[in-house]
DNA sequence: TATGAATGAGGTTTCATTCAT
DNA sequence: AATGAATGAAACCTCATTCAT
């Protein structure tokens, strides 16, 4: 008897509406100015209701951020699943990361939570757990490309896949957050165009991992 | 004579040892974490004596945080300072950026505070402006030594001075970042050595914005 | 189910309980001297709590004060449902606030409170409401007894009865404020028996507002 | 040389100046809502200087209330120096400490201080003294004019001199006290004239005390 | 004498979290 | 499972008073 099963789904259920209540106020609040109060009035539960479903505050941001995960994953997933050629599919996985960025701005500014050690204190172990899980799907998927590129031989081999991956994510990582800054120095005021900053980027770096067989093949991607 | 000097002089250097106390609370606890009471009995003043001082637990972490910026600037000034050719003053200032994450890694974490545009909220106007200009002052170094670079020719002259500024300082910026990642899924567990990364990714980025010339004058840039 | 009756009930009773710590240390240390750390600690509560039930110290002045207030009320009550004749009720009632003046001196004391109208400031409005209400009542049950008077003819019926009324309020008031004074000049050093004058001053008024035939009737007013 | 008396007389005009701010300060805000540093201010002085004049805001404040006394003193002696028969002196004195009260209400005022025994704990001992002292040469010019009015005649001679002097001061006062509160349900709400209940609770209580000697000598006093 | 600075105390407020039902 | 109430911690703030110069 499905009785079990109802339950636990409207047990999901429940967790997906408070996620839904939290998000709105991080979003707009950001962490710390947050509190527990508003998202309890807006999931219209008791305070305490949240907290048979989240140990913490931090553990019920770090839900809301897995759903960013998530999305970001599927993100990958689709560019990933376009049948073109590797070095292509490496292109559109910055792409498209930049794509998360600008249609998921809020997804993407939590994941400054991960960037700050400092905040990982206040995070339960299991939450943690399931977070380096999701976390760690999505660098497999970009690791796994970038092997892929070595096995097919457009990437140098002499290259760690593994640093590779985490030099094209943190070079895009690095200049989204300064996008990302509202007082900026660059944007309106100093003119100068991030966007076209991080395309360039993204592209020299891409340049300097290809294998010369890889240029001579793909030559849209030499500047 | 000197009275108000020497009052001055007492008066910043009350400021002074504030800041000693709060830095060794926000070094161990972070900014949340920390608390005013720990920072005054820390620093063997009354908590409303802080108050007296610094607007709110914010601003006193923005005052920390600004002698960090102090030390980063004076570390670029040196490297600057030491008479090498342009290409490799850049070169060395990526060195000098990493020398200082290793060597004040607390205060490199502090500069967080800037990436997360909602913590901005909870600061002072006056003290986000002092903020503002320090950075500025950092800023400067890099872009005019980009842009002499650029007069000398040895920086490609269609890129933006700035552009290049921000790719390179954020290029670093993102893989510190990694770096600094206690949970790190890298340095031990994954074995890839995020410093070789960082060099690497910082040759790349060099090499390829100098003009060829510069290549043929310094053949140690190139890889 | 009265399970809300019950929740009610609780929530009164610790209003209650709040009042009786609060009792305690005002009637020590007076308003300004009490604090409510005490107050908290005497209640066994967490000074959070009391600004649950009250919205600052002076208001749980009020709500202390108010117990007075109605106790006050039911000892007036008390004295007038003798069934004696109305003008031996006007002296049982000087008499009845004389003894709540010895048996309640500490809530004597907190009446302090409405005579400075610069105190009033810091009350909110809602609890200066209250109390009006329940001052209200008390003059109420004095004029109506004087009125009464007139309308028997035992006391001058070109009298305002509000007038008479305050007047032998505020006569009772003002001595027995006198003899609350610890650093008294009269009680031990000067030897006078304020008690006496108290008596007398209410007999002298008394007569003073009596018609002729009450006078015939009840020679006992007449000194 | 003068120096010496100078430096005094410097001296006491510093503590008038004082008394000066402070004056307006607690007129306007009374003692719980004035501030040092608002007194400071108004007397363009550092805060602490203050203390070297006074040693506390109570000091300060009862300082201040001494020239209420003093005036008070004044207005007394002025009434009873006009040569008229003692009874008509007596009434008076009750005109004048009635016209006190509509000039100096700010003073009046104050002296709901010593009418609040648990404030007395808030001031020094010499202070207090100074008080009693003041407050003891006004009593004594009541106290004298009825004991002139016994040893005359006209007031009868099985009362107290001092009960009287206290009855009739306790009830103006009282009155006045009545008339003084802001949230009158009297003056206009009510429309019963306090001023008139004054004078004929006065009238009262002078023939009630009078001999019948007196009331044949002057009518006037007869109701 | 005069004072700027320091300070401790305590009121007020906000909040994450826990408890009892 | 849901929640209202409680609570401790801590930020924030004001102020009388003291201290060192």
């Amino acid at each position: 008897m499905g009785i079990i099963e109802r339950k636990e789904r409207e047990k999901e259920h429940r967790r997906e509406e408070i996620i839904n209540a939290a998000e709105k106020v991080f979003f707009e609040k950001g962490l710390q100015l947050a509190t527990m109060d508003e998202i309890a009035e807006k999931a219209e539960l008791g305070k305490s209701t949240l907290y048979l479903y989240y140990k913490s505050k931090e553990d019920l941001y770090l839900a809301v951020l897995m759903r960013g995960s998530q999305i970001l994953y599927e993100v990958f997933e689709k560019a990933l699943s376009s049948g073109e050629p590797t070095m292509k599919l490496v292109a559109n996985l910055g792409e498209a990361y930049y794509d998360f960025f600008k249609e998921h701005r809020n997804y993407f500014r939590m994941f400054h939570f991960f960037e700050n050690p400092q905040l990982h204190k206040q995070v339960s172990e299991e939450m943690m757990q399931l977070c380096s899980t999701s976390n760690g799907r999505i660098w497999n998927l970009i690791v796994e490309l970038i092997q892929r590129g070595v096995r097919e031989g457009v990437i140098q081999k002499n290259l760690d896949p593994m640093q590779v991956a985490v030099m094209l994510w943190s070079n895009s990582n690095g200049l989204m957050r300064q996008m990302d800054r509202e007082d900026t120095y660059w944007k309106d005021k100093m003119g100068i165009d991030l966007e076209a900053t991080l395309r360039l980027t993204n592209s020299l770096l891409l340049e300097a991992i290809m294998t010369d067989e890889a240029k001579a093949k793909y030559p849209e991607f030499v500047i």
